[in-house]
RNA sequence: GGUGCGAUAUCCAAGUGGCCAAAGGACGUUGACUGUAAAUCAAUUCAGCUUGCUGUUCGCUGGUUCGACUCCAGCUCGCACCA
């Protein structure tokens, strides 16, 4: 376990630290011994997280491991306004009962990563709402917005790319920065909050609420900001993105075995600096890994762990045990080899369809319906492509492209009950006869 | 308020009277090669199916025409400049 003095050269090693207004001040600052207090923001834009967020969450689980005091704030208020940061056209605006609906969603999530029952140091959850709501915007404009600077506001980048885009950019979005820069400076005072972080994108929203700090309260009151580098793909593409969405930390909507299996593809290039920005695992750890990855990439000892450790901080043990075995059965032995209970654990880790078994007699089912009826395909004709394009498997075998009329029968069930049916190199769905 | 420019498929973007379901990218999907990787190459990419046919598209509403994404009028939205 890292001490608390060399938190920051962990983190750095890691490569969370994108920027930091006072790398300096802060390493002295934490090198008191004194556990300080940082917060991460996270917008309510949804009714569940998604892998982007596990960034700032692992962070302050990272702050909280070491013993510093950690906050997690909803932003119940700055939902309502939508952040500009990143962003090139103007938000929808969410009604305020989503964004209570989001928010009792997304505490549940962050509560996961944090420890909010430990004695010493307990993870805190607030919601800005709670101080921003009862403020009157006569008070606001008063007490905070005469410390802002039209010039610096219209210099950050955030601000500045849409006034240069052809989107432009709302008054209320570009009222964003004071908002969460309100935040910082209502947080130092209740809580003695001294550290915000965030992804890079957060920087002009993090340096507004140090501005406004140092402002308000003095330059001898001391806060940091600390961003971390946003993470891309290879191909510069946002990361946490597949064809089918998001992933999302809910179970409900991304199943682990998903999220296990999006950890397991993770390109090579990538995979060092996913296990040292996702995982706890020490660098004792992620060393010997990184070099078994350099030696044979193709093991993917690296990938595995990496998949391993993910799965399991968000949904737990038992979770990624049943996410490992339906793994090992869909791209191991044959399936015929596979014994029944085995099988059996596959079944609820990927789509599954209950299916009548009278379906199944005389013509059977065709294949194209089937594929439609498990969401592999979404229209028959485009299920005949697929079998002619040689990327349609029953059983894990794959189907004879000059046959697409081809017909699921009592022949292909598995154990009397399943079929497995898979579309391309890993989409698969079980259809179970009742 | 005035003037100008723009709006095309998931996204960018060609197309200025018939040869247009609409060039070219990107993204996605599938195949080949590998290692459940990347890169590369190939196919596909509005919708439905009985796979060659049918249906619905080019901001919206009308009009001109045998025929409109293309021309005209009005409207909506965006952008720019002027007031």
């Amino acid at each position: 376990m890292s001490s608390v003095t060399n938190l920051i050269d962990d983190l750095q090693w890691r490569g969370l630290l994108a920027d930091c207004t006072d790398l300096a001040g802060l390493r002295a600052r934490i090198a008191t011994g004194a556990p300080i207090t940082v917060y991460c923001g996270f917008d309510p834009t949804g009714d569940s997280l998604h892998v982007g967020h596990l960034m700032g969450q692992l962070t302050l689980a990272r702050f909280q491991r070491a013993g510093h005091n950690v906050i997690a704030l909803a932003g119940g208020a700055t939902g309502m306004v939508g952040d500009p940061s990143g962003r090139s056209s103007e938000r929808n605006l969410l009604t305020r009962e989503q964004l209570s609906h989001n928010i009792a969603c997304i505490k549940a999530q962050l509560a996961q990563l944090l420890d909010f029952t430990v004695t010493a140091n307990p993870a805190r959850l607030v919601d800005n709402a709670d101080w921003i709501a009862p403020i009157s915007f006569l008070d606001f404009l008063r007490d905070v917005g005469k410390y802002f600077s039209l010039n610096v506001m219209l210099a950050k980048d955030s601000v500045k790319s849409r006034m240069e885009g052809d989107n432009g950019i709302s008054y209320t979005e570009f009222s964003y920065q004071l908002l969460q820069a309100y935040d910082f400076l209502h947080l130092r005072q209740t809580f003695n909050c001294e550290l915000q972080i965030g992804g890079s994108d957060q920087w002009g929203n993090l340096t507004a609420g140090t501005d406004l700090i140092r402002k308000k309260l003095g330059a001898e009151t001391s806060s940091f900001g600390w961003t971390f580098p946003l993470i891309t793909k290879s191909d510069g593409t946002k990361f946490g993105k597949t064809a089918g969405g998001a992933l999302w930390l809910d179970a409900k909507r991304t199943s682990p075995y998903k999220l296990y299996q999006f950890f397991v593809n993770t390109e090579d290039t990538k995979v060092c600096e996913y296990l040292r920005k996702f995982t706890f695992l020490t660098r004792a750890e992620i060393e010997p890994l990184e070099a078994a990855h350099a030696a044979n990439p193709g093991a993917r000892e690296a990938h595995k762990a990496l998949a391993r450790e993910v799965t399991q901080l968000v949904h737990g043990v038992s979770a990624l045990e049943a996410a490992l075995k339906a793994s090992a059965i869909l791209f191991g032995a044959e399936i015929g080899d596979t014994a029944e209970d085995t099988f059996n654990d596959v079944v609820g880790e990927i789509p599954t369809y209950a299916l009548d078994a009278t379906r199944l007699s005389s013509p059977g089912l065709a294949l194209t319906e089937a594929m439609l009826l498990v969401a592999l395909e979404t229209s028959k004709g485009n299920a005949r492509k697929s079998i002619e394009a040689g990327g349609a498997y029953v059983n894990n075998t794959k189907c004879d492209p000059l046959q697409p009329t081809r017909t699921l029968t009592v022949a292909d069930l598995l154990f009397g009950k399943h079929i497995l049916l898979r579309k391309g190199k890993r989409s698969y769905a079980v259809l179970t006869v009742g």
